[in-house]
DNA sequence: TCTCCATGTGTAACCGGTTACATTCGTTAC
DNA sequence: GTAACGAATGTAACCGGTTACACATGGAGA
């Protein structure tokens, strides 16, 4: 490999020098920079970011945790992180925790290892240990802790709009799925579509899954027209669980949106190639993780960042498993 | 931070022997290695692997380019890959190719830089300098070039399958949806379906479309049946377009299997959600992923490799957009 | 003429690890 | 008695960059 004392020999001067060329900082003559980069040119020299990183005590490196990339609602996330840090000379490094503190407990130290200069995380456990005594910025996203910088989409408010529409379009037995108990924006959105039965003082029966992945999505929309078949009304916790009922439903021979109406959640790419296409609440996640990775870059490279909590609306799409109002 | 110095100066020893600890090489009295453990155990100290990877030359990250991770197909190759990888202590630099030759380039020299020691890429240029000059090890994933390593699975028998299977099924007016010309894969599982028909003699048309992207593929979908209304079955590039050609056809008041019958590619996980749900040919890309990352560990590891060249199989998975034969 | 400062460049310390080599001590073998 | 070797440990060079500091030069201003 070549190194900077390579182009250094070649060009006739100092190593010092030749950091200056690269790095474009103190005095270099016009001349001696020509050399310099004709050597490097020649050379196809790129310096080596590990030496660099190790005595500024700083990479070009972030972190990135998420829950599980196998779950489409985060691989549009990531690509809005990196899409944007790209933009910036940032690379990621990039881990699946499963939701599982010990994993990212694992994660985080070898980011840190790795002089990451920040990290973006979708976690559980904002309020760790791991969290609290990182002395690197992070950005917590579709996750919120106190006043930690985060990004995050309104998951009560989103739970209030899907309630409202199908109430709004007629319903009467109505069922949510309650996403995982331990998936804080699962939990909110819940409590937001609770809130809003609470309020008018409706009756509605709640089905509790306990993970999002795709196998067990069809066992829960069976147990859903199980226990109560006469719902004509299904609040999903997500997308994916969403796209089960609708199956489910074709299943046992109720029509999509006239027997039953179902809103998913997120707005996952596939919501729109569905037949009928998927009714559902938004989440720009793309942009989630535009936001995201913006913030990081300001909390590194500012002193002082006013909005360190980036809040994006949530809306409802509507499509064809709802009717018209 | 602490340090390796820090560690020495607590245990009141060297900083070799600190090292000889962590490294469990050489010669340590017990008593010293305590002593040493309990200092680290103390600080919580974790050793830099920054500096460690500029001594070695080497770290222990790898670097995975995949083209668009928004593609429900990547995220499973990157979690087997990811999964692989964790258990040796190895971490990712990920990056997203959008299918472009010079991102790709970028990406794959700042993995150097930071001493990835080996690469795992879905690239369309396994024959460009980039990766012929590569000095570390290799793995081409969803993708070969000659002797490389690689790991794949075998497009054209699957385009053949999908071929023979739909043809078994009765459909006489065939359409084939043909994948991006640029995507090598695509263009395999396309020329075996091809194959096929030429080797029977039986007419059989394409609609070539120029990408992957969700909001294409409705139009695509739409096209297939504006051009050739007759199809009652389709060979489609991957899981989406089919899933697109599956709302269609609904749409046009096609019953499917009845009346038009579809295949898949890809057998994506949501594909058994559908309804009806999709029959497809089944890429087994987790396992592709996990293969993929333990040949990358044989390559770095070992002196000899025997199997370089990996292929997976590809099976036919009869669901529901598929009669009974 | 002398001082001061901008320009231009090189030397060497430093970042935090790893490891080659030197040194010391105790035991064994001859 | 001493040569040889294993065990235990420390010193310092090294990895490839960055940068503080020293030093040289030349022109402007007093």
């Amino acid at each position: 490999m070549t190194t900077i004392k390579d182009i250094a020999r070649i060009a006739g001067v100092s190593v010092a020098t030749v950091s200056r060329v690269i790095n474009e900082s103190g005095y270099v003559n016009t001349d001696t920079r020509k050399k310099v980069e004709e050597a490097i040119k020649l050379m196809n020299y790129s310096p080596n970011e590990v030496a660099r990183s190790l005595y500024k005590k700083k990479s070009k490196l972030i972190g990135l945790l998420l829950p599980d990339i196998t779950n489409p609602f985060f691989p549009q996330l990531a690509r809005g992180v990196e899409d944007r840090l790209q933009e910036h000379g940032y690379r990621l490094i990039f881990g699946n925790s499963d939701e599982n503190e010990d994993k990212e407990l694992d994660y985080i130290r070898t980011f840190v290892q790795n002089n990451v200069i920040g990290v973006i995380s979708s976690t559980n456990f904002p309020d760790s240990d791991t969290y609290l005594n990182l002395n690197i910025p992070i950005v917590f996203l579709d996750r919120t802790s106190n006043e930690s910088p985060s990004v995050y989409a309104d998951g009560r408010e989103g739970g209030r709009i899907a309630a409202q529409e199908i109430i709004a379009r007629g319903s009467k037995h109505i069922t949510i799925l309650q996403g995982p108990a331990h998936i804080k924006p699962a939990q909110d959105r819940f409590q937001g579509a609770v809130e809003v039965f609470e309020e008018l003082g409706m009756t509605y029966h709640v089905i509790q899954t306990s993970s999002f992945s795709y196998i067990e999505a069809g066992y829960w929309a069976k147990i859903l027209f199980e226990q109560h078949l006469e719902t004509d009304g299904v609040i999903a916790s997500n997308d994916i669980v969403a796209t089960a009922v609708l199956q489910e439903a074709h299943r046992l021979g109720k029509s999509v949106p006239q027997d039953v109406q179902i809103i998913g959640y997120d707005d996952i790419p596939l919501s729109s190639l569905l037949s009928p296409s998927l009714s559902t609440i938004r989440q720009p996640a793309y942009d989630m993780g535009r936001e995201a990775g913006g913030l990081l870059i300001k909390l590194i490279e500012q002193d002082k960042v006013d909005e360190k909590i980036i809040q994006l609306p949530v809306s409802f799409v509507e499509r064809e498993t709802t009717r018209r109002k």
